[in-house]
DNA sequence: GTGGTCTAGACCACA
DNA sequence: GTGGTCTAGACCACA
């Protein structure tokens, strides 16, 4: 389910970061429950368990899982997360598109970025993502 | 050719610099023709000459002007400065194309926001540019 | 006894926990006598039965009150709930005292604070209370 | 100028990221000073240079210090972050006194204990600071 | 068993 | 030289 991209040039902790909260944010990873043991996932992907860590003790800044000590990491609600991630890419692409117009980036030209560079994600990561 | 925007909240010389570099980028101001002297645009706005002097410094420092001591203020050359700035704003358009397809922002969505974010600039900033 | 603030911005099941709570915390209500029921409370304050639902069930949840079935709620005995929550406000306080006394706030500064803030909340809700 | 407390019980990068940012706090370490750099501090302290590395990354996080890779570390501009915290401060003693209110705690009670764990912190890291 | 911290050392990119 | 990442392993508190 969970795969290191070894040709990915980003630290392994961070994909990891990228990888679960991606899973969590398409309800693929479904709210409380159990994440795999740092442990048990470090001994899977081949990594140490410190990576491991790093990642989850990320993942838990985020508000993406939480730790009980003793009991193992859990998946927290996402949803509140994620209208605050929208609500945020929203006022920084209204930045983004006053500082466009201001540089002489023509409507059309920008809208067409704002769709080639999704898509350009889309495939990055869709390959992965059916695995 | 000026004007302050009183209702804007933004300080004075942040709008002055918005203005400024925005006719320069537009070619209305072109590369090493004089700006206004700091007292004469000071007085033309009623407003204090150390607004100004702040705002040609602040242009300076971003490099859409250059000043020679003793004769005054004068456009610089703004085509590189353009061209760093594009690359930048696409740069970050695609990180953040790449967060809204992470939170579930679809496509059609994704490219529709950039739209109407770029229309709302264009309808803010429409009746300055004019004149 | 009890009144809804339509002014206040949160939520009528919000309001309610906070002044059952409240009046059971005053000892107003005494332990295991019995709260009015869904309906009535729904009928006296003109709103719908689900609201005021949903404010018994986080009462409940909270060790407020308790439901037999078929019989009713009753107020639970918040005695052991009190002394909880007036050692977690000491602890809480404890911990924001010291961040203040690292963010430069001084003793003075931080003491007469927390008397005005405290005021605040007399007036904001002695209205209420006394009814 | 940074010892670590051996009797404290937390982490030793938890330790560090509290005594630095109170540095920076009183203006003992100034805005854009450079940082000891991660080996050199770690040699000081007799510790591992990945826990100096985690404090640091910890207080860049917070906004405290910037990382310029190849350059070393530096002091950044804390004015702005301490107002924030400042205010968030206010808010949450305001939302503490209000819970306090309620819990039936007497403005003389919330205050005097107000008054006390601020002093608490003043003798526990008064000590410490004066080395 | 679980998460969390730390050690001692390696290697990388960047300047 | 600098910061940043990772390994392999130890030990701690908590359940």
């Amino acid at each position: 389910m969970i795969f290191i991209d070894v040709r990915d040039r980003r630290p392994i902790y961070e994909q990891l970061v990228e990888r679960f909260s991606d899973l969590m944010i398409r309800d693929v990873l479904k709210t409380d429950s159990p994440m795999p043991s740092v442990r048990t996932l470090a001994a899977e992907l081949s990594i140490t368990p410190n990576t491991v860590q790093r990642a989850y003790a990320e993942l838990e800044r985020q508000g993406y899982i939480y730790s009980i000590k003793g009991k193992g990491s859990f998946v927290a609600d996402t949803k509140p997360l994620l209208k605050k991630s929208r609500s945020r890419i929203m006022s920084e692409l209204s930045e983004l598109s006053g500082r466009a117009y201001r540089s002489g980036i023509s409507e059309e030209e920008f809208v067409n970025a704002a769709g080639s560079c999704y898509r350009a994600h889309t495939a990055a990561e869709g390959g992965t993502r059916n695995d």
